[in-house]
DNA sequence: TTCTTTTCAGATATATATATCGCCATTGTG
DNA sequence: CACAATGGCGATATATATATCTGAAAAGAA
C-alpha cells in the first residue's frame, strides 16, 4: 500500500507534531519512532523540501514541524516521499486507447477514495487516542528490528 | 498502488476471460496484453496455483480461465501474486502497543475499503465498456458489436 | 578564530522486485 | 515410438527501493 519510506515519513511528522513546536535532532527522533538514523536523515531532508519540517543546521539545531499540525495533512507527508498520482490514462500506453478501461477506471477511483481520505486527516487527528486509548509511538520497550522478514506494506 | 506484477496479472486473467473458454498459450497472450513472455509465464503461473486459471501442458495446451468470469473478483486475481494483507496490529512491533494507533487505524481502514472494492468487482464487470465505450487492452484491434451482447475484441 | 554539534549532499552498499534464461516434463500427432 | 509444441521450475541477471557511509557546510559557544 504504502512504502516503507511514506510510513516512515508518517511516523516522523507524527512525532515532530506531537511535541511541536519543540525542535528534535535525527538521532533523538530515531530512538523514538525506531528507524534507522541514516535513512530518517534522507526522509527528513525529504519532508523539509516539501515544507512539511524546517531544518535548522548547527549546534542545537534539528528538525520542528513547520506548520500548525491541524494544517498538515496525512496525504502532505505522503507526497513529499511517495507519489500517490493517479495515472492521466491506462497504462498500456496503447495511442488510440485514451480513456480509462473499467479495470483502471476501478483503481483510479480507489486511488482517488484513498488519496481523498488521506488529504482529510491531519497529523493533529493522528495524536488524538483511539477507542483503545492507543496513541502513535507510544512504547518505552528498545525493539530489535528483524532483518529477515519481509518489510510490512501498510 | 498496485504492483506491477499484479497489473501484470490482471491484464492476463482480463484477456483470457474476455476469450473464455478458448486456450491461448503464454506467447499468445503476450502479444495481446503486451507483456514480456518470460515473466508473463511466472505470473500465469501463480495465477494457475490460485485456480484462477487452468493450465495444459504439451501440444495445444495453454491458458484457460478456470471459473467463469462472474466468480473471480479482481482481489482473487491480486492476491496470488500480491499480498494486500492487513498488518494485525501496529507495525512498529513493541510489545505493548498491541492495537492500532490512529495512524495506522486510518491506513487500515483504507486497505480494508480497497479489498472490499476489489472483492466485489468481478472480471465479468471488467469486460463491460465503460462510459467511453472503452474496454481493457482493447487497441488498434477491430470491435466487433453483436447485438443484445457485449462488443468484443477480435 | 577555533571547536563542537548537527544538518546536507553525494557516493556507496544491500535487499527486494522485476525480468530473463535454460533445461526438463508433459502432451498430441505422425 | 519419435518428434515438436508447450508449460513447469530452478538459476540467473537487472532495476529499483531501501539503507549506510563519508565528508563538507552551517551555526552557536568559548
Amino acid at each position: 500500500m504504502l512504502s516503507q519510506t511514506a510510513e516512515y515519513a508518517l511516523r516522523a511528522a507524527v512525532y515532530l507534531a506531537s511535541v511541536a513546536p519543540e525542535v528534535k535532532t535525527a538521532v533523538a527522533i530515531s530512538d523514538v519512532v525506531k528507524i534507522p538514523v541514516p535513512y530518517l536523515s534522507k526522509v527528513l531532508q525529504n519532508l523539509a523540501k516539501g515544507r512539511i519540517v524546517a531544518s535548522q543546521r548547527g549546534l542545537h539545531g534539528g528538525f520542528a514541524l513547520a506548520r500548525p499540525a491541524t494544517e498538515i495533512s496525512v496525504l502532505d507527508v505522503v507526497n513529499c516521499v511517495d507519489n500517490l498520482s493517479r495515472p492521466a490514462h491506462c497504462p498500456l500506453g496503447i495511442p488510440d486507447h485514451i480513456g480509462l478501461c473499467p479495470l483502471h477506471r476501478r483503481l483510479d477511483d480507489a486511488i482517488s477514495d484513498l488519496q481523498r481520505s488521506l488529504g482529510q486527516t491531519t497529523l493533529q487527528e493522528m495524536l488524538e487516542p483511539n477507542s483503545d486509548g492507543i496513541v502513535p509511538l507510544i512504547g518505552k520497550q528498545k525493539i530489535v528490528r528483524k532483518r529477515s522478514s519481509r518489510p510490512i506494506a501498510v
